[in-house]
RNA sequence: GGCGUCGUAGCUCAGUUGGUAGAGCAGAGGACUGAAAAUCCUUGUGUCACUGGUUCAAUUCCAGUCGAUGCCA
C-alpha cells in the first residue's frame, strides 16, 4: 500500500506488447471512474488500427481514450509533442478527477510524461536532410569524424555504429550551435501529481505464445489489406512498423506470406525484449504477474 | 530389392589431407533524450546418427546398423 499525499494520481501500466495492457487500464480506469492516456508510440496513427492493436470499439466506448487515432501517418510527430500534449491532457483531466491512467510500451513516451526530457532543438527539416544525404554518400565514418569535431565528449560516449544517434546530435549541435553534451542535462522535471507505476509480466514462452497468437489473429482480421492499403504510404516513418514492414516485403515478392507472418512474429517478440530491457532499468515499476492480476488493487489501494 | 548421396549447434549448412569443430538464421543479454513497434552493440561445447574395426589418436578412414533422399527395378 502506498501513501500518498493529497496531490492527484497518475497510474501508469507499462509492459511488453501483447501482455495485456489494454483490458487492464480499461478495468482500472472504469474503477477510479476516470479517463486513459495512451502512450504507445503507433497507436497515434488512425491508419493503423489492426497493425496496432488498437482497443476495439466496445473498448473505447467503455472509457474515454486519449492518442488513439488522434494523427495521421503523414503527420510529422514526435516524443517532445506528445510530453506537451499529455500533459495538457492530464491537467484537463484532472480538474474533474483525482486518479488517471497512463498506459502504453513505448518507454521513451512514458518518461517524457512521468519525468520530462531536456530541451532540445525539433529537427529543421533541411538540416536533417544534407546529414542523411552526408551519411548515404560518404558513410557512418564521415557521421563519426563531424561528430568528433562538433562535440568531442559525446563522440566518446554514443554507440558510433549507430546512425540515427550519430545524425541528431550533429544535427542539434548545428542547429543550436552548442554542444549536444551540454544539454543533454537528464535532469528530471517535477510533475505537480504522485505517480504509480505498474509493470505487467508474465513467464517468456507465455510471452511468445500470445505474441504469436495475437499476430495470427491480426491476420485474420485483415492486417494485409490494411496494409496493402497503406503500401504507397510506406516511406513515412510510421510505416517503419512491426507488422508493416514484412508485409510491405511480401508485396514486393521479396518474402512469401509465410515467412512474413514468421517474420512478424519474430520481429515482434525482439521488441518485447526491448521493451522489457527498457522497463527492467526503471527501479520504480511495481512488477504484477498477468495470472495474479487482481492482485493490482491491493497496490493501488489509496 | 539393387546402386548412389546424405546424417555436424533449436534450424539451414560449412569443415577437419586423422590431433574432439564454425558461419548465417533463431535464441539470450545490453544500450537508448524530438525517427523509439525506430536505431545500435555483445553473445556460438555440440553424445560431429548408432555399433564395431584400423590407429598413439576417429567426427574425419573401413565395415555393419538405423534414418532420410534420389535413380534403377
Amino acid at each position: 500500500m502506498i501513501n500518498l499525499t493529497h496531490k492527484n494520481t497518475l497510474i501508469v501500466i507499462a509492459g511488453p506488447t501483447g501482455i495485456g495492457k489494454t483490458a487492464l487500464a480499461i478495468d482500472v480506469a472504469m474503477h477510479f471512474n476516470t479517463e486513459i492516456v495512451s502512450a504507445d508510440s503507433r497507436q497515434f496513427y488512425k491508419e493503423l488500427k489492426i497493425g496496432a492493436a488498437f482497443p476495439n470499439r466496445k473498448e473505447l466506448s467503455a472509457v474515454k481514450h486519449h492518442f488513439i487515432g488522434n494523427l495521421s501517418i503523414t503527420d510529422e510527430y514526435n516524443v517532445s509533442k506528445y510530453e506537451q500534449d499529455a500533459l495538457q491532457t492530464l491537467e484537463t483531466i484532472f480538474t474533474t478527477q483525482t486518479t488517471a491512467v497512463l498506459v502504453g510500451g513505448s518507454g521513451l513516451y512514458l518518461d517524457a510524461v512521468c519525468k520530462g526530457i531536456d530541451e532540445l532543438p525539433d529537427p529543421d527539416p533541411e538540416l536533417r536532410e544534407s546529414i542523411k544525404t552526408l551519411f548515404y554518400e560518404n558513410g557512418i565514418t564521415a557521421l563519426q569524424s563531424k561528430l568528433k569535431l562538433l562535440d568531442p565528449e559525446y563522440y566518446n560516449q554514443v554507440d558510433r555504429d549507430n546512425p540515427k544517434r550519430l545524425m541528431r546530435a550533429i544535427e542539434v549541435c548545428i542547429t543550436t550551435g552548442k554542444t549536444y553534451t551540454s544539454l543533454r542535462l537528464s535532469n528530471p522535471k517535477p510533475r505537480d501529481f504522485n505517480i504509480i507505476k505498474i509493470g505487467l509480466f508474465t513467464d517468456r514462452e507465455v510471452m511468445y505464445w500470445r505474441i504469436n497468437q495475437r499476430t495470427d489473429k491480426m491476420i485474420k482480421d485483415g492486417l494485409i489489406d490494411e496494409a496493402f492499403s497503406l503500401l504507397s504510404f510506406r516511406n513515412y516513418n510510421a510505416l517503419n512498423t512491426v507488422g508493416y514492414k514484412e508485409l510491405f516485403n511480401y508485396f514486393d515478392k521479396t518474402l512469401t506470406l509465410e515467412e512474413a507472418i514468421d517474420k512478424i512474429k519474430i520481429n515482434t517478440r525482439r521488441y518485447a525484449k526491448r521493451q522489457l530491457t527498457w522497463f527492467n532499468k526503471d527501479k520504480n515499476i511495481i512488477w504484477i504477474d498477468i495470472n495474479n492480476i487482481k492482485n493490482i488493487y491491493d497496490v493501488l489501494n489509496f
